[in-house]
DNA sequence: GGAAATTATTTTGCCGGCTAACTAAAAGAT
DNA sequence: ATCTTTTAGTTAGCCGGCAAAATAATTTCC
């Protein structure tokens, strides 16, 4: 009859939400913690397609617009190319995409999502709006469209790479 | 005379803030973002201390209260046990932390920080307030303190993550 | 046209994180 | 006391992500 009483764990324990790092640096704690559950979640609901968190982003950036350039994707998915190289790789070899190498540059190659990448639209949609409802299900749409707000102004002040250069 | 004014990336071109997944869920895709920014801004500032993001988080724990058992941990970090295995094992190598085992439970170690470890707290703690005050630089108090309340509240929707098991 | 600089991509290697399968010690049940 | 179950940690293997170094094709500049 004790499923889970024991809670000794160190933030709600007895002396109010941890002492430490959350004391210096509470947003930044939020963002850490809540982004870390965040990803587990996409990762349950993205386990049945087979996918894996980041993956599902790259396969919609792509029916959005069919044929990009690995360069074109890591710059709207803004991450590195090798993590763009890596990413094609494994979808390719789950045969949810392809590369066609580029006519007019013989550095690069088009990916494009195969037929079974593109059947897999459809869930990726509805798994992505159910992550969205579970994430928000207690907020009003006033608290959703402030928090959305709130992170993409800070998401600016955060995303400081690449561009502060000269 | 043309430094970066080709931007063809797909987010803020003609058509407004890019279609597909970011409309069925407006917040998980800034969720996702800002993380991965404030993730990497995270790492640049905790270069200079050779750790990675995450690391910090644990030698602070260890700082709020020395002698901790892996189990402990991972409860207070919300990671998986391997996690913690993996971690301590690198900041052990490193120096950090010292495993001493426990005298009443023969599985169990209790891990302390060793005094080359002790002597980062501070320097771990200017490196969190600094990481806070860019992520927040725009923000009005009242935004910070909403977005935290918001990203709290978030946070506890989605860390659904084995509590819900009957 | 040929050397130099830029661009597209890959490879390697590392880190945090997770899952799944496993070992070993402790606690319960009979 | 023994057998079973639970608990503490480890290992191996995979994924996203990053950094640094290398390769190859393209552009630019003379």
């Amino acid at each position: 009859m004790k499923p889970k009483d024991i809670k000794i764990s160190c933030d709600e324990s007895a002396a109010g939400p941890m002492p430490g790092i959350a004391d210096c640096g509470r947003l930044s704690y939020a963002i850490f913690q809540t982004a870390k559950h965040h990803r587990a979640l996409a990762g349950d609901l993205l386990r049945p397609l087979n996918l894996c968190p980041g993956q599902e982003i790259l396969l919609m950036r792509l029916c959005d617009k069919a044929q990009q350039t690995q360069t074109q994707l890591l710059e709207c998915l803004k991450v590195e190319p090798s993590t763009v190289t890596k990413a094609v790789q494994r979808l390719q070899a789950q045969g949810l995409v392809k590369r066609v190498p580029s006519a007019t540059d013989g550095r690069s190659h088009l990916i494009q999502l195969t037929d079974e990448g593109r059947e897999l639209k459809k869930r990726i949609v509805k798994m992505w709006s159910e992550l969205d409802r579970v994430t928000s299900e207690n907020l009003t749409p006033d608290e959703y469209q402030t928090l959305c707000n709130l992170l993409e102004k800070v998401s600016a002040n955060v995303a400081t790479r690449g561009e502060s250069h000269s």
